[in-house]
RNA sequence: GGGGGGAUGUCCGAGUGGUUAAAGGAGACGGGCUGUAAACCCGUUGGCUCUGCCUACGCAGGUUCGAAUCCUGCUCCCCCCA
């Protein structure tokens, strides 16, 4: 094992804030005297299931904590998403069962073992509900930790508030739990996002209430999404999911911003090429890193080869469905089969037509082209748009 | 308890009786350019048996030749005063 001080410095190194500064140092340097593992803390929302890269930048934090010896404990959010965060705007969030809250979790941690450690020297998995469906008399004890005026200095509700915008109480009390989550689970240390500073600082204001050690607070840079701008998140549509196929997940990181590759090398932990290697390079090494990452080696080369073969040579997938087509004349309806193929409107298959959207065997259709005989479709590969394809069959 | 404001297409947001499938923007999609980048240009963006028809402006009724626009009731949301 490395010492504390170098492992610090290590943990540092692409973590947005370190607070109180030093602090974190000093924990490794107690671990170490005490000979114990560190209690490394992050919550998760059980409500999204589908681990995207921006997940990945915590998780991949928490493995570099599990590789210098700590012990990483997440926590289900299972009590926090029955009631539902208000969060936002009026749209309160459904409301989930006990039973989809427990297999979010498991998909989760199934997706999470992908970057975790699972032994259990090293990981620990709690339900909040464990402590927080709490009496009142526990609740209001931890109410009393905190007062209006210092949820009040979180930027958001500071400028809901004065421009007149609801909150919540039940927003007000998130932050309160989740400090209190740190209370009963003894954390050390909590990792989050930036977003998170707040409430992992919080976190240490209501364990001191609570006479337990207060805990480091590391906080990692929030990662851009594939549109460069945004936050990376599913409602925005520009995650990458860890789960996605080699394929998607190389294309998607070919579509990035130049400027938003920086921060990606940075964060994802993926080392960056020599300066001065062209653009497109750089971005196709970090797309096979990252498939390379949650697919293996060979995969990453496959995927590679395909997007050149396709989006660089322009040719034709070699693994493209097969899509049957029901015919009893000698014509077919274009817009009806493209519909039915491609899990679209009939009307946009005819604007997609409209608009010179759609090959068949490469050849572009003619917009007034509505009918189009059996013949021309047999085994013919259809394309519309630059990256859906179907191979036809028709079936008589 | 009292007063006021609001609910429009994927999102934001105009529209206060007729030329409104509903301005504008964002996003998305298609085409061009290209490095499936950015920027830029053009086009599309409810559905369908598509020169037409149907469905749509919180919900349910009503007035009218005609309503997103007016009236009644209902649901939900927000603000202010106390």
């Amino acid at each position: 094992m490395k010492s504390a001080a170098s492992n610090s410095a290590h943990l540092t190194r692409n973590a947005a804030e370190e607070m109180p500064a030093g602090e974190l140092k000093r924990k490794l340097l107690l671990a170490e005297s005490e000979n114990r593992a560190l209690r490394v803390k992050l919550g998760l929302d059980p409500t999204a299931p589908d681990i995207h890269l921006g997940h990945t930048v915590v998780l991949q934090k928490l493995r570099e904590f599990q590789d210098a010896g700590h012990k990483v404990v997440l926590i289900v959010g299972d009590q926090t998403a029955r009631v539902g965060d208000p969060s936002g705007r009026s749209e309160t969030r459904p409301v989930l069962t006990g039973a989809e809250i427990l297999a979010n979790a498991q998909t989760y941690e199934a997706q999470a073992a992908l970057i975790l450690d699972q032994d259990p020297a090293r990981y620990e998995l709690r339900f909040n509900s464990e402590w927080l469906d709490m009496s009142m008399d526990d609740l209001l004890g931890l109410v009393r930790t905190t007062t209006v005026a210092q949820l009040l200095e979180r930027e958001d509700f500071a400028n809901r508030y004065k421009s007149g915008e609801p909150i919540s109480i039940l927003e007000l009390l998130y932050p309160l739990m989740q400090g209190y989550d740190s209370v009963a689970v003894q954390s050390d240390v909590e990792l989050g996002g930036t977003d998170q500073t707040f409430n992992i600082l919080l976190g240490r204001d209501i364990q001191r209430h609570y006479g337990v050690p207060e805990q480091a607070v590391l906080t990692m840079p929030i990662l851009p999404g594939i549109d460069g701008v945004d936050k990376m998140s599913k409602t925005k549509g520009n995650e990458i999911a860890i789960t996605a196929a080699p394929d998607e997940m190389f294309g998607r990181t070919m579509r990035l911003p130049d400027e938003a590759m920086e921060s990606w090398f940075h964060l994802l932990a993926v080392a960056a090429p020599p300066q001065g290697t062209a653009p497109r390079e750089a971005k196709a090494s970090l797309a096979k890193a990252l498939v390379e990452r949650f697919h293996g080696e060979e995969a990453a080369s496959a995927a590679e080869a395909q997007f050149n073969s396709q989006f660089v040579a322009h040719e034709v997938p070699d693994d493209v469905e097969l899509f049957s087509i029901a015919a009893d004349g000698e014509q077919v309806h274009l817009p009806s089969v493209l519909a039915e193929a491609f899990g679209i409107s009939r009307s946009e298959a005819r604007r997609l037509l409209e608009q010179g959207g759609v090959k068949v065997d490469g050849a572009q259709i003619a917009p007034e082209a509505l009918d189009i005989s059996c013949e021309a479709l047999e085994g013919a590969i259809v394309q519309i748009g630059r990256r859906r394809f179907k191979k036809f069959k028709i079936v008589r």
